[in-house]
DNA sequence: CTGAAAGCGCTAACAT
DNA sequence: ATGTTAGCGCTTTCAG
């Protein structure tokens, strides 16, 4: 590779010259700048990241924390389209991004350590259990951090507005005529906490008394447990007449249960899922779903992030919601009377 | 962070013992080794990834280039299938990853700056236009590459194999009574060249002649277009009994279109996918296809991307086949009379 | 068995 | 306006 020091001597100047000309320092005479730049340029030169580094001790690297518990996290497309908007903002901003894990070859390193090892300048965790002792290890460390729909006191976040999104949900709902509302809930993260006391609250503001019976725990991303829930909601004496579904992939498990049944949606029976998959769109009947803003999410927490590592004085590390919106697809029954007439 | 300076200061040895020792260098002491060691774990050593490569030229970094024209490669299951997979075996050998890219701040890197820059110890290229110079130029490199789904001369490859997949279908088509089969193609690319020349290789074998108005071209990942397709496929007189679609996904936007002529799958006609995304058993009826393998491609491609790299004297860059398997869903009906008995 | 020293490619005082 | 120099943290001959 060639570096500074053959550039240097091309030139019949220093290597502090070249490399002050690199990165456009003033006072250099401009023609000379110029000059070294065009030979750097002609001769390949490409700066060898890990020697500035050493250097400087900026990385120009973000560490990103997402793995969960099935370690797929990629595969599911909420995440795979935050991270992708994370990769692009990065770039954007000459950051390249670099995966957090355990794995180290043969020896273990703790998420920490791993970020150290890279010299990562700072870290987007998301889709983790924000309650281990690594992860936590991580936040509280000397690391930039910026988490992604988790809450630490003094930790910079980005959240997707949960509350919000039932919210909207429960109230189209209810212009639709529905009182009978059954929700199958995510596992237990601060997520779902959010959205189910945003369900009660807003049932409540709507004066709808739900039965208890309505409300099961169900996991994220598994059709089959939802599938489950779904097939115990419909052997209630007095079924719901709409249910909500911890997102848009476990839907699909609701709808196979549904339709082996020999229910018709949303003739019979009224659906609702979280997310806003590409596929919510692609599928007939179209899904009723709360699309989330990922993409925008990913920027957000980039952004953020970015803005810790080059101004940590006067950035705060406070709390951004992002908000999406509510997909009115073609799985929820009109049951007012004005037919066609609900709320816009 | 604590460095191999402080672990000798505190153990009243040179920093090049320590080296050793962390190394695990043989001509040391075992017992001044093993001190050195439980001492460093004590202080909380993690080695610096960037002054190690200075010295070493060695990064343990793959590269991954993995872009296509929407840059949304990482949203598509085939693809992050891989990426996940070539993720968890790098991890398991000890190397990070980094995305290749063109962007880096205001100033653009070609593919072979980028992974130059970062110092990767080898590429993994898949997902991308294998024309494009800057990809020739990066296989063409000192770089060691793996390229997955193409084949360069003298370059390492892992690809799916899209002939015997093609040529499954087909005979499985004709085993359930199949003659009139419609193909909806990809893109232009060398995986749907295979695809077509097996396609017709297989039906040659089988004696069908296939109508030229029955090959239509479409696009990967992009249900709108098939969905055209299939409505021209639909408008003809002689209509086919089966369709294949380019992909899974692609293949839904075909059950749109076949569902708003009132047609019913696999009554009135039949359908088949490609890939075997999960989303092919979630949805009913099951859709049929072929799932390829891209979990174990992640894995080879990585496995053999790493013996090049540390073996690069005896390994050879030769090419790796990966299979995949028919998965018979519900989407294609039987048309021999001996009704439900098709081979299986 | 252990240590001194050079140097990987680059930056940033500090001269000149 | 340009050059000298001292490292950043680590590995690796080569001496002792």
């Amino acid at each position: 590779m060639v570096k500074i020091k053959d550039i240097a001597e091309r030139c019949g100047l220093s290597i502090a010259s070249v490399s002050k000309a690199l990165k456009g320092e003033s006072d250099l005479n401009p023609k000379t700048a110029e000059h070294i730049r065009e030979v750097a340029k002609e001769m390949g030169y490409v700066p060898n990241a890990s020697a500035r580094l050493l250097k400087t001790k900026r990385s120009y690297n973000i560490g990103v924390l997402f793995v969960d518990e099935t370690s797929s996290g990629l595969e599911h497309e909420y995440f795979s389209s935050i991270l992708n908007s994370i990769k692009d903002e990065s770039e954007k901003n000459g950051y390249d991004i670099t995966f957090i894990s355990h794995h180290f070859g043969q020896n273990y390193l703790t998420f920490y350590e791993h970020a150290k090892y890279r010299n990562v300048d700072g870290v987007i965790i998301a889709s983790v259990d924000f309650k281990d002792p690594e992860v936590i290890e991580l936040v509280e460390s000397d690391l930039p951090t910026v988490t992604i729909d988790y809450d630490f006191n003094d930790v910079a976040s980005v959240v997707s507005d949960n509350v919000q999104g039932v919210r909207d949900i429960i109230n189209y709902l209810v212009s639709m005529g529905h009182k009978k509302i059954a929700f199958i809930t995510g596992d237990d993260t601060s997520v779902t906490q959010k959205r189910i006391a945003s369900f009660y609250k807003t049932c409540g503001e709507n004066n709808l008394v739900i039965k208890d019976e309505y409300i099961k725990k169900g996991r994220y991303h598994l059709p089959k447990v939802s599938g489950e829930a779904t097939r115990e909601l419909l052997a209630l004496d007095d079924k719901p007449t709409v249910i909500m579904y911890p997102d848009d992939y476990s839907l699909l498990g609701g709808i196979t249960e549904i339709e082996k049944h020999g229910y018709k949606i949303p003739d019979d029976i009224s659906i609702v899922g979280y997310d806003g998959i590409k596929l919510s769109r692609l599928l007939r009947p179209i899904i009723t779903t709360y699309v989330q803003n990922s993409k925008e999410i990913g920027i957000q927490a980039t952004k953020k992030l970015i803005d810790l590592i080059e101004s940590p004085r006067t950035t705060i590390p406070d709390r951004t919601l992002v908000i999406g919106g509510l997909q009115e697809g073609q799985t929820v029954k009109n049951l007012t009377n004005n037919g066609e007439g609900h709320l816009k």
